[in-house]
DNA sequence: TGACAAACCTAATGGCATTAGGATATAATG
DNA sequence: CATTATATCCTAATGCCATTAGGTTTGTCA
């Protein structure tokens, strides 16, 4: 009520517009106060502490994905739901590399809350997973080969890994993608076939 | 000559020996300086600032990685190699985490001479990749999907995203590589049949 | 023995997050 | 309208960090 109407959710989000444009590495809370036009030692009054802070913004970011991916397979399935949700997940790490690369560096030691948060980030990618007739372990399985395979891919395409070639990327990630796809679906061949060697 | 016989080369080993013991977040050259009984100033004698001295124990860990990797491989080839060079390349990640993560956070703006040592990690990699009869630009699209794999994998089960299952994360680490061999061998049955749906 | 260079030091700078305690402006109440 | 209370913002300080300037010590070599 007095000087500005900051709160919370004002600072939270001049951080997120902060970082996403000099980048995570630069930024700071003596950055943040200036670009509020208030001292460092104000923006405890609206935040617990940097980590806090960014916690939040982890937070956000990743509901912001999982949004964005839930849109991507709305109405689609298997494999069509499979690459838009890829897609979906590529885009937004191109467009908001900084926000991903915040929800990517959970530390070891980490926060319970934000370890509901990660669950959630499952959700997506179980969703177009329950829409291939497969056992519950192979679910789980595919599910950590495609989580490994979207988050190895953008991590190392965004700091450079990829550029020493001409050979386009968007077609190694479908090729990426679709071996994922065309073995779930041999998977679920095996098993109408009532074989089961390793879809049990 | 005086004092201790400290160079770059046993500070550097000092500096690694830190941060695989207390881990790269909480390590400093107060805590490097500390555990050589000298004073922060004085190593400046010796590294030419942290980020020197960090890009030197990506090389070393970037040379000691490939080595592995190597090693793993020698004398194997297609899917066995395949299966191997993965493998070796989970231990070191598992072995020394703190280095693989400092291997794997060159961020964007980087170092023209770090570019060289990542491109050195890709060499076992293709040298796997040379055992199988497919196109050079599959060959760029595989080493693209097995790197994306590989890091993808390890960075998440390592930062605990695959703990909340008790399903066996090294059956999903073989299923996840088995995908990359699997494709491989199909796409060369496909290049002998004179048929080139996306091996070309 | 004397000169020299390398190793190490002290002291300082400017940046960082964070805390304690004080000032102030706005909103709520009498 | 005056008073009180509360939340916002401040100054000042602490202790961490990397880094630099410039001085002292120590070992080596002529």
């Amino acid at each position: 009520m007095p000087r500005q109407g900051l709160n919370k959710e004002s600072v939270t989000a001049a951080a997120i517009r902060l970082i996403e444009e000099k980048g995570l590495s630069s930024f700071s809370l003596n950055e943040l106060a200036k670009s509020l036009d208030i001292k460092p030692a104000s923006l405890y009054t609206h935040i617990q502490s940097i980590d806090g802070l960014l916690n939040e913004i982890k937070a956000l970011a990743v509901r912001q994905m999982v949004a964005r991916q839930m849109e991507a397979i709305e109405g689609k399935s298997r494999a069509e739901a499979l690459f838009a949700l890829a897609s979906a997940y590529r885009r937004f790490a191109k467009e908001h590399y900084e926000l991903y690369l915040l929800v990517m560096n959970i530390p070891k030691g980490n926060n319970p809350s934000l370890q509901l948060i990660a669950e959630e980030m499952v959700r997506p990618i179980l969703k177009v997973l329950e829409g291939y007739r497969i056992s519950t372990d192979s679910q789980m399985h595919y599910q950590r080969a495609l989580r490994s395979m979207m988050h190895g891919f953008v991590a190392q395409e965004e700091y450079g890994a990829f550029t020493h070639s001409p050979v386009d990327r968007d077609q190694s990630y479908a090729i990426s993608i679709g071996l994922i796809a065309e073995s779930l679906h041999r998977l679920e061949g095996e098993n109408n076939d009532e074989n089961n060697s390793h879809g049990k």
